[in-house]
DNA sequence: ATTGATACTATGATTTTCATAGGGTCAAGC
DNA sequence: GCTTGACCCTATGAAAATCATAGTATCAAT
């Protein structure tokens, strides 16, 4: 599993055994309008404004880009997900890349645009972290500058450089139990596909 | 109208004629349980993941408090605007006062908790106003440096400091097309009630 | 007695989401 | 070639949320 940071956005998964020789299927879905209002926050959220948008793209930025892996971790019903992730598609969040030819499989990646999403993801858990905790449950993953090595605050500023960190130059380790959770969750996603 | 910032928290607008006498009445719904899992995103999310929250959480911020302001603001439905209000205040981000007794009137503001939201709420602006604006259509509200009075970017540093400001040492100017917006949406709404 | 402002509630139609189940394709193993 | 399993979805009908529209209740001011 992968975490938070730019190196955490490098796929270290088995790549396709076949290179892809032809561009990947692209159904192009028309973008939704954006609301009638000049407010960014209007438009961003009709955009990402909603749980799964959200959970979906913390997978992403997890490393986490496959339907199974989504489904799972997320815990979006199949036809959920399929409709998001067509949405997200189409608004240029994300893309559709085959990953593999023969079987064909398909992965989703965030484009720049969707890159560009990490500070609302982070804002949303600084908040989650500071007020939905209690103090012995820990912070999911903690966060640390590339740099100097030490462990950020919630707000991204670094305690011993004294500035805020683009997340860019961060990396991630998630909490123990956390990572508990989440191989929990494959596996019981997996188990019930196995014996309905 | 007031904006973002630490003093657009104050309100400006006349105060209740008659002081509250008795304590305000709150209607002390459950809070909805938090999603079970670790991960500070899916907790936030379960509180404020949605387009109708985000929007009144802007407009809370903005100074706009009251049920027809809001219902005017956020382009929401009477019901679903009571329904969100409610569980906002469940949930510990809004208190309901009454500004007047005599007649009884309330208004909501956000608390300490709600208040902790703007990084989630600039966030979304910075995003909104990056990917879904065209050039023309300019930064709806400019936000500048309380200290120095320089124009901030868009992720809150200041060019001439080079920190990234807290959001309560900063004010905002709206944009006069985005502020002509919203005196025709809160226009039209006076419209629709005098005259059916 | 009427008008207007404020803060909602009611109702029935429409849309979205949910739980559960199933379908289609291909690789690998026997 | 037949089965098993992995992967990526699609189908269906029930439940819940949301929508447009209309209406209620309280009180002040006129």
């Amino acid at each position: 599993m992968i975490f938070i940071g730019s190196s955490g956005y490098d796929d270290h998964r088995p790549q396709a055994k076949v290179r892809p020789r032809r561009p990947p299927e692209t159904p192009a879905l028309p973008s939704q309008d954006l609301p009638d209002t000049l407010c960014p926050i209007a438009r961003s959220t009709s955009r990402v404004g909603d749980k799964w948008s959200l959970l979906i793209i913390r997978e992403l930025f997890m490393g986490v880009s496959r339907f199974q892996d989504l489904l799972a971790q997320t815990g979006a019903t199949p036809q959920l997900l399929t409709a998001r992730l067509k949405q997200l598609q189409a608004d240029g969040l994300i893309e559709r890349r085959a990953y593999s030819e023969r079987p064909l499989r398909f992965e989703y990646r965030l484009t720049a645009m969707g890159l560009d999403l990490m500070p609302i993801i982070l804002a949303f858990r600084a908040w989650g972290e500071t007020w939905c905790k209690t103090p012995e449950e820990g912070v999911a993953v903690r966060m640390f500058h590339n740099s100097c090595r030490t462990e950020l605050e919630l707000d991204g500023r670094c305690p011993t450089c004294g500035v805020t960190v683009p997340w860019t130059e961060t990396h991630g380790l998630p909490n123990p139990a956390y990572l508990e959770e989440r191989m929990q969750r494959a596996a019981a996603a997996a188990r019930s596909v196995s014996e309905p």
